[in-house]
Order: structure tokens, then sequence, then C-alpha cells
DNA sequence: ATCGGCTTCGAAAACTTTTCGAGATGGGCG
DNA sequence: CGCCCATCTCGAAAAGTTTTCGAAGCCGAT
């Protein structure tokens, strides 16, 4: 045939999906001990082992069960902090509808006081790894060191919801304007034309109270109003920590007009003391909620709360996580949903004014 | 070496696990064949690829990602009909608990008002087995007779919670004692004088349902109390169903006393009724709730209701799944978990007795 | 030194998946 | 009717992966 001729076929397809061949050559060991190292056996030395691990990750193999797996149905292992409650059930619902949407499982697991317990933080990682998890979403917690690196290690994408404990600025995390919130709140009582106002919050150490909290002080440094150190509690998001610290603050010869809630069970929690003592809410006492989670609006009277978008913040993680997996470099590694103040029926001028 | 001296190592173990070629052979077709079976591929004759999924399962063969899979993290699907609530995170709690100790996974998906789009029953049932699903729970959802026949033909176990339709009896389903319960709510109500007792429900087909308000009627007949129709209501487990049809009880004429409300919720929304109309409860309206989920504890007054140990009846369901797939026969198709009066402050005898 | 236990690794075997082409089938068309 | 072509099924062979089992090396204790 004429022109140019034919040449005989050449394969001159791209670069080849890798496999344990191509791995095992550039490492100088046996397509068994790449094989081993994929499938996690244990008799390979561990500094072989990193090394093959370094390539596989370079050459970005694939075992063929995670091939296959791989367009119908990527998992994400959800790991939820301490009880589930309506916080974590709404922020649960949101991820599992991005979920749904994106075609990706959710699993869900519960990272308890400490952690997944009986393996070290690399074991873990690499568990998951080889569980198929496309990437994992820690709601509330607050995950070691060890553990966020040994994510990082092994190349399995970390996003925190609301974290508890201020993450490192290389952990992507999701939250809302929680200072916006808690300034809103404080001066929506303001306007109201509150003075003595307490905060009930969440434990001190977390970033989310806080910031809060802080967005209560300045609205109160804002209106000329002096702080009243008592006038602060901060212990835990529960129903209990509201009920005790509010008698607390309702019990003070001086006593506050309005109480700013850090959750919604706070908040619950502070009527229940009110309720308790005869002062009716909002009449004698305002409260103010924190999340607009399903509580807030079956409480009697309802809840006027600061709304967190919950769900979308659900929808948010999920897909950055999977951008994330998707080697997708991010805009920021943290996202902030804006708040919004939600007045409903706990909240009113103070009694005499 | 005296005595039976040694035989050469017969290789004596029982039934090997069985391989592709094993299928093949009985199927009288080539490895490759099955194995396209196996892995889905649609280059099999119909009429063969029936043949060799029955053998499959015949064999019990298992693919080696599921093999794996199989030890360390068997994962269970887990189906939530609508939205999440109270009610559902306990189950949720119970399960991921159950998961946590036996060392499942738990994925959760939801079950919208028919079921996943897009594909027919039979390949979703086989999708689940492919992502090596080793059985589902449906929580309170209503499952098409065409789905629940695909799932046992792939031989994958189900369990449903609280099923909202009546579930077939070959349908292995976690309950509590409903009848039980909603006749110990009206005796209750009953005992303390009340004679005019309404009762508030969830959809007329839904099982559970027809137990409480059964159990109802029977307490009222028991006690020699008329029936009256109209204080009789069923609509679905929400809160704004106990508002409006609270707010139609309160309403009318010959008001009734107390009212039995077929879940917390709809409890909820009756007091939300009685608020709105300056009626309080419960000196003036006695309210019972049913479930006891965290909404109870924190309404205020405190929910009088009807327990169900939601979180046991998530282990339970997830121990019988596991159980189903493990091929263990089981003792009944139904298990009834007892429900518990809780008194609290939302019960009083009626006004004037 | 020698032994025994232990770890690490690879050759070979066993197993699974994919590719590609051969036969069968079944219209459409001259 | 006979031919051609597209399509469907299936399996042989190739490619890829996992497992088994034994060899080699490395202690530490005789």
């Amino acid at each position: 045939m004429g022109g140019s001729g034919y040449a005989p076929r050449m394969p001159v397809r791209g670069p080849k999906r890798p496999t344990l061949a191509t791995i095992a050559a550039s490492a100088g060991v046996s397509v068994a001990t790449v094989s081993k190292v994929v499938n996690r056996r244990d008799d390979v030395a561990p500094d072989t082992r990193a090394q093959i691990e370094e390539l596989l990750r370079q050459h970005d193999y694939l075992p063929p069960s995670v091939r296959r797996a791989h367009g119908a149905t990527t998992t994400v292992e959800l790991l939820i902090h301490g009880r589930f409650g309506a916080y974590t059930t709404q922020v649960l619902e949101g991820i599992v509808e991005a979920g749904i949407e994106a075609g990706t499982a959710i699993v869900v697991g519960r990272l308890d006081d400490q952690h997944v317990p009986g393996t070290t933080p690399h074991a873990w990682a690499r568990g998951l790894l080889a569980a198929g998890r496309a990437g994992t979403i820690v709601v509330t917690g607050a995950l070691s060191t060890a553990h966020v690196d040994a994510l990082a290690q092994v190349g399995m994408p970390l996003v925190v919801i609301d974290p508890l404990n201020l993450p490192r600025a290389d952990v992507t995390s999701v939250g809302s304007t929680n200072f916006a919130g808690g300034m809103t709140a404080t001066r929506h009582l303001l306007g109201l034309g509150h003075r003595e106002i307490a905060y009930i919050g969440g434990p001190p150490s977390s970033g989310c109270n806080q910031a809060r909290l802080h967005g209560y002080r300045a609205a109160l440094e804002g209106a000329g109003v002096a702080h009243r150190p008592e006038l602060v509690i901060n212990d835990e998001f529960h129903y209990e920590v509201g009920r005790v610290a509010g008698a607390k603050l309702i019990d003070l010869p001086d006593r506050p007009t309005a109480i700013v809630g850090g959750s919604d069970t706070i908040a619950l929690g502070v009527m229940e003391a009110a309720r308790a003592r005869g002062l009716r809410v909002p009449d004698e006492l305002s409260v103010t909620g924190f999340d607009d989670t399903e509580l807030a609006t079956m409480a009697a009277p309802q809840l006027t709360v600061i709304r967190q978008p919950l769900r979308e913040m659900g929808h948010v993680a999920l897909r950055t996580v999977l951008r994330m997996g998707a080697g997708e470099t991010l805009d920021s590694h943290h996202v902030e949903l804006a708040t919004e103040l939600v007045v409903r029926g706990t909240t009113a001028p103070p009694p005499f004014s």
C-alpha cells in the first residue's frame, strides 16, 4: 500500500496502567512481595514495605478490587464523636444526601473518647484504606495528631466538621460563622433591652465554642456592657449542663435576664431550670439556642436560635472529601457557612424595661 | 519413628473452598465464562448466567474481594425511610454500637418514597451483593414485594425494624410490644381518672400504629369506656400532625381530657397546640408520647411516654441480620422487645375528678 | 559451633480477569 | 435461496494477582 506504508501497529498507547510487575521492577523486588504489600500481609520488612508503598503511590497503582468499585461505589468513613443527637443527625442527613447524589456510600463509625481501639494509628489508617474508603469525615471529634498524620501518610483525605479541638492548619475543616453567630444572638438580646446576659457553652477547648463565646463578648463590649465573668459557664454541649448551669445562674442574687445557650440542648436545659423555679420564658427570662435542630421547633415555646446550616455543612464536607480524593486542590483549608438568627418564642424584652 | 510409620501426608482436608474451576466444571462451561458472571459482565447469555448464578449460590462461592473483607469488615446496608429524626437516630446508634462490637461496618442509605432509583429490583439487589454487603436492615420502611424477592433471590439477609406496612410472614422483623404499649398508656390515663381519651397516631396502614391503636381500644373496652371514633386520628408520626390534630381535638365541644400520642413528636405537637390555646399540661390536658427519644426528656414538662428500647432494637436487628448471613436458623421471624411505661410530667388526673 | 525459632523474600503454583477471535445466529438483500 | 454482515456467546490464551512453601539470613540460647 502506498504512502507511508504501515508500521507494524506500534503499541502507541500512552502511560499504561501500572501493574504489580511495573512496581516490582522499579523497586527491585518480586511481584509477590509487592502483592503482599498491597494486600497488607505481614511478612514484609517495614523498610521494604515503606519503599513499595511510596512507589505504589507514585505510580498511582490501584488494586483490581478498588478499580472495580471505582465508578460504582466509593465509600467514605464517617466518624461521630460521642453520642448521637439531634445535631449529629442533621449533619449525617446532609452527608447521606450528598452521598446519594455523588453515588458514594457512607459508613458510620464512632470516635469514642480516644479513638478506634486496639490498633496503632498507622494500622488504623491502613485498615481504612484496605476497606476501600475514599476518605474520612469526622464530626465534632478530636482526632489525635498521630491519627491525622497516619491518615496523611496513607494519602487518605480527611475533613473535620466543627472540630472540638483547634485543628491544625493543615487539616481541612467545615464549620459555620460561630463568632458572628455568638455576636448576633447577643446583639439580638441587647436590642431587646437586656443588659445582664449570660453565656452557657461547651468545652473551653472547643474551637467553635470559643468563637461563639468571643462573639458574645464582642457584642457586649460593642454595646459598652461590662463583662461579668461569673455569667459565663463552659462545660459540655449537653442538656444537663444547661439545666444545672442555668439553675446556678438563676439563683444568682443579681441574676441575668437572658442566657445565650451554646447549643439547642443547653437552651432546653436552661428552660427546664427556669420552669422548675417557676420562671416564665420569655417573659422573665430570655433564652437563645444554637444550631436549630429539630429540638428547637418542637420546644414550647419554640426556641429563638442561631441557625447553623447543618445539612449544608454535611453536603460541603462530603463534596470536599471527594474532591480531595480526586486530587483537586482546594481553595481553602477551612470553609465557614453562614449562621443566621431565627427569632421564635424564647426571647422578649427583659421584665423591667 | 517406629509405630505406625508415617503416611505420605494425605491431603485430608474436607470440602475445599470452591474455585471458579469447580463451578465451571459443574456447569460445563469455561472458567472465563464463570468469571464473567461473577464480575457482571454482559457478554453472557441470560440462561447461562442464571444457571451459573444458581451454581455459585449452591457452592457458596465468594469472589476474592469479598473473601478478603470477610473476617475483618463485613458491612451491612442500613436503609432509613424518609427524614432522619430522633427515633431514627437512636435506632441507628444501637445498630452502630452492635456493629462495632461485631466488627461490622454500617453503611447508611435512604429508602425514599419508593426505592433506590434507576434500577430494577434485581439489579439493585445484585449491586448490594457486589458491594459486599452481608445483609440489609430497613428502618421503618416499606420495601416493595419485588425488592424483598430480589434480595431473597440473591441470598441477601433482610431485617426490617418497625415495618410500616404489614410485613409478609417470610420477612424477619424487629419491633416492640406495641399493642401492650398502647394498652399500658391508656390504662395509665384511665387509672388517673380520665374517661375521654383520644388517640393520635401514624399511618393507618402501619402495623405498629395499628397495634398501638388496638391496645388503646382494648384498654378502653376493658374499662367499659365507650369508644368515640371522632377521638381517633391517624395520619403520620409527625410533630405537625400532633399540632393540627391536637388543635382539632381540643376545639371539640366535648374535648378529651387526655391524648395518647403515637410518637414523641406527635405528643410534642399536641403540647404545642395546648399551649397555643392556653391549656396547661398536665393540669388541664394529659399527654403521653411513644418511643422515649431524647425529645421526651428535653420537653417541658418532660413527657410521660411508652418507652421503646430503640437501641436494643438496633442491636437485635444487626445481630439477627448477621446470624442470617451466617446461615443460622432463627427461632422466630419476628422479635418483639418489651415496651415500658415511663411516667414523667405530662400526665395527671383530669381537671374535675 | 550448632541448633531452633523467627523474619523476610521469591519461585512457582494456583487462581482470576481480560482480551480477542472463532463459531453460531439471524436478519436484510440481491 | 444463498450470501453478507452485524451481533451475540463463549472459550483459549494471555495477562494479572494472590497464595503457598521453602530457602536464606539473622539472632539468641545452648
